[in-house]
DNA sequence: AGCACGCCGACT
DNA sequence: GTCGGCGTGCTC
């Protein structure tokens, strides 16, 4: 991009092309009056009279065309130097156009919310969120120093459990001990820094031990890796590793290389907050050369750290999907850790993926990506497999530490044991495989209604989603007395707890579901309690006894009888707090810990009691995804997943994939200590390849299998898709809305010779949330390039819209629903 | 996103 | 006869 020299002779004064800050599809024109004095060069912020209001918007240099009506002046130029550089700006011009989304906005939201207004970005930061923290450094550990001061300070520092420590606490523990930290950092055993308050320091028990040489897989794969660094030239990686394999280490010392070369790099990681363990091995090997970027921080720490990788004092960044656009100065390397989280992808407002874009900016810059998982996307493991991206495979764990023994318990057979215990059930239960198999049947008489879930994925969840319903959700008995037999934990899973804590070994269980129960059912007339707002089921949860949307949030107190006819209420589907009952009940001795979104709290509590479990404090701990992250948990030996059917009946061509993932991930709890490892898998469906997949860990019979499928129904990654959704108030106008939006779509098809296929429209499986009628149809097309047309002709026909209907596209959606 | 313009109910 | 409801449209 040029820097704003220009020929520039159009009128009195130069023309230049602003991205306001404002919900615009295009750049606007304005005037650069010469009283100014300068032209700002594009990355600059200005201040831009917008209609009767002003508005922050960011120069893109001269504009080119002929000059629009109404022309107006620049009001002021916020910044001495642009905020983005070149390539970044490219990058992000790039994915406005490609997610549809006003480029001025997607300026503004790659900003830190500081410099989002009028504020200039070099003002110092506020002085409460800075503190001085001190750690030891490896040559530190074992020093030999004589001042009394010194020793002092170095015993201090080894007997604390956490690797960094605040100055302010050892100062108070030792006044007058400064000069002392500072002899000891001039050499070189320990290390000083400045950082944002927040910061959680890494927690020891959770830290593990210091780095081991690399195992011949990894040297392997870091041979390949640092090889592209120095070449410094695009080069896009896939690291398929197994959990426990030493991902983590190969991007510590690829990383080590590109500081090496004076290069920086940047690394995506999916929650942050959930993997304290992660950010303590970059803090212990990089100190103070990461700026962290997580959603946890304040905004002065936001853009505390945002400066410190501007001005180049922090080289690497660690962060979230939003730090893709972290001004990294001239990366080496970009990591995406755990690449196919869908946490990467912005579900709201700008979609983009930071998977994706991570590619983007890598090919942009002109350096390499690595793209780490155990068990790939199936679109990364596409590239890979097509020959554009480069596979570095560790397929074994460090030290050949043995995966885990993965076995199934199939519910089927819990089922009958459970219609012996409960011989009233039994009836009903038939009652309900009717209704289930009844509807599977309507559903695939009702091509239309449902065409967006192609045939073979659409009979496949339902006869999952059938045998799942009729089986599972069991009736809760009416009386209290406790449940022996609880079908929550099948009698081998049972045993298996009893066996692990006999050895005084710790559980992982895992249930994809929060509440008490998540379905309530009048037995009279059938009608499940919803929320009135969206098309749901309400939860119940515990403390309050109150039924919860968990979509919108409303809290409703918990009827005694049906509000429509009167009946009894059914409560059924339990989650995560029935089940932490029923553990309860089940191991009355065991210290039991739940772990979900509605015990966690704030961040700094979740890390507590993540380590707290770390360090051997509790027996089991049940929860949900949270539970599935990557900790280090030494002392599990088991884990086990409640069911795994939950997550592969969804109506998403993507739910089998997610299954696999998820259960693999939750598996890898299992056995990180020396002594191998068991998990339990407990189904509905133990035939699925998603579960059945998990028990040799068969990551490529799993994915070649769907992949066969995917290609069969033409699904990514075999084709692009775009997704269409038309929500509104009022239920007739925006199924009218969406067939008139669909209509053009179908047009702009006919009319661009592209082979590309409409499914729907069809009322969203979700087909109510927060008030809103939600409709939506799917393209998909050959390529990205192919539906841009389809894309716009669906913009203009949106716009044309009257009653509140709003359509919002999605580029390369995650969620079907 | 704001903010004004513009056509229909309950008030002085 | 107005004051004001928010549905619709525009902002270089």
């Amino acid at each position: 991009m040029n820097d704003g020299e220009t020929d520039g002779q159009t009128i009195e004064g130069n023309l230049i092309s602003v991205a306001v800050g404002r919900p615009v599809p295009e750049p606007f024109t304005y005037r650069v009056p010469p009283e100014l004095g300068c032209i700002p060069e594009p990355g600059r912020r200005l201040v831009v009279p917008f209609g009767r209001a002003t508005a922050v918007g960011f120069s893109l240099g001269p504009a080119s065309g002929p000059a629009p009506k109404g022309l107006r002046d620049i009001r002021q130029i916020l910044d001495d130097a642009p905020l983005f550089d070149a390539p970044l700006l490219r990058l992000l011009l790039w994915a406005a156009g490609y997610y549809r989304f006003p480029p001025g906005e997607v300026l503004r939201a790659a900003l830190p919310p500081g410099l989002t207004g009028c504020l200039t970005p070099s003002g110092a930061p506020p002085r409460h969120a800075i503190q001085t923290w001190l750690a030891l450094t490896d040559a530190g550990r074992n020093a030999q120093v004589r001042g009394p001061r010194m020793k002092a300070v170095l015993e201090y520092l080894n007997a604390r459990s956490e690797p960094e420590v605040p100055l302010d606490e050892l100062l108070a523990a030792m006044p007058s001990c400064r000069p002392a930290v500072a002899r000891l950092e001039e050499q070189g055993f320990c290390r000083v820094w400045t950082a944002a308050r927040a910061r959680e320091p890494a927690d020891a028990s959770l830290t593990g031990k210091a780095p081991l040489s690399p195992t011949p897989e990894q040297a392997q794969a870091l041979t390949a890796i640092r090889q592209a660094i120095d070449e410094r030239k695009f080069a896009p990686f896939l690291l398929h590793g197994v959990t426990g394999s030493g991902k983590t280490e190969v991007y510590l010392r690829a990383i080590e290389r590109c500081l090496d070369l004076g290069l920086g790099a940047l690394v995506l990681v999916p929650e942050i907050s959930l993997t304290p363990q992660l950010v303590g091995r970059f803090r212990a090997r990089f100190g103070e050369k990461v700026a962290l970027l997580h959603s946890g921080l304040k905004d002065s720490e936001r853009l505390s750290e945002w400066r410190r990788l501007k001005n180049g004092e922090a080289p690497l960044a660690v962060g979230v999907r939003s730090a893709i656009f972290a001004p990294v100065r001239s990366p080496g390397l970009i990591v995406v850790d755990e690449e196919h989280d869908g946490s990467f992808k912005q579900e709201d407002g700008f979609r983009y993926s930071a998977r994706d874009l991570a590619v983007v900016r890598a090919q942009q810059q002109g350096c390499p990506v690595l793209l780490g998982s155990a068990t790939p996307s199936l679109e990364t493991l596409w590239n890979a497999q097509s020959g554009r991206y480069r596979t570095l495979r560790l397929s074994r764990r460090i030290d050949d530490r043995p995966m885990p023994t993965v076995r199934l318990v199939d519910l089927k057979q819990t089922k009958g044991h459970l219609a012996a215990a409960f011989p009233q059930l039994a009836g009903k239960m038939r009652l309900m495989a009717a209704e289930s198999a009844r509807m599977s049947q309507e559903g695939a008489e009702a091509p239309e209604e449902t065409a967006i879930y192609d045939a073979d994925f659409r009979r496949g969840s339902f006869q999952r989603a059938a045998s799942s319903l009729s089986s599972f959700q069991r009736p809760r008995r009416t009386d209290d007395r406790p449940l022996a037999d609880a079908p929550l934990i099948s009698p081998e899973l049972a045993d298996a707890i009893q066996r692990t804590l006999d050895r005084g070994r710790q559980t992982i269980l895992f249930l994809n579901r929060r509440g008490t129960t998540t379905f309530h059912l009048c037995l009279d007339c059938g009608q499940p309690l919803r929320c009135p707002d969206c098309a749901v089921s309400l939860t119940l949860h515990h403390p309050r006894g109150e039924l919860l949307c968990h979509y919108c949030g409303r809290n409703i107190p918990l009827p005694s009888r049906c509000p429509t006819c009167g009946g009894r209420i059914e409560r059924l589907g339990m989650g995560t707090e029935q089940a932490e009952q029923e553990l309860s009940k089940l191991f009355p001795s065991a210290r039991i810990d739940r772990l979900d979104r509605d015990s966690a709290g704030r961040p700094e509590d979740l890390t507590r009691r993540l380590s707290s479990f770390a360090r051997g404090e509790k027996d089991i701990l049940i929860g949900t995804q949270m539970v599935a992250k990557g900790h280090d948990f030494p002392g599990v030996l088991l884990v086990g997943v409640l069911l795994a059917d939950l997550a592969l009946n969804l109506p998403d061509f993507r739910a089998a994939e997610r299954t696999f993932q998820l259960v693999t991930q939750v598996a890898g709890r299992a056995g990180r200590g020396m002594e191998p490892g068991e998990v339990i898998v407990q189904t509905f469906d133990p035939s699925a390849p998603a579960v059945a997949c998990v028990v040799g860990h068969d990551f490529d019979a799993f994915a070649e299998g769907e992949l066969q499928l995917r290609r069969r129904a033409c699904f990514p990654p075999f084709c692009r898709l775009l997704s269409c959704r038309i929500e509104g108030p009022d239920s007739a106008r925006t199924e009218a809305a969406a067939r008139q939006t669909a209509a053009a779509a179908a047009a702009a098809i006919r009319a661009s010779g592209q082979p590309i296929r409409l499914l729907g429209p069809a009322p969203a499986p979700l087909s109510r949330l927060k008030g809103q009628e939600r409709w939506q149809f799917l393209l998909k097309g050959p390529t990205a390039k192919s539906l841009v047309s389809v894309a716009s002709a669906v913009e203009r026909a949106a716009a044309s819209l009257k009653g509140g209907v709003r359509v919002s596209l999605d580029v390369d959606p995650l969620s079907m629903l």
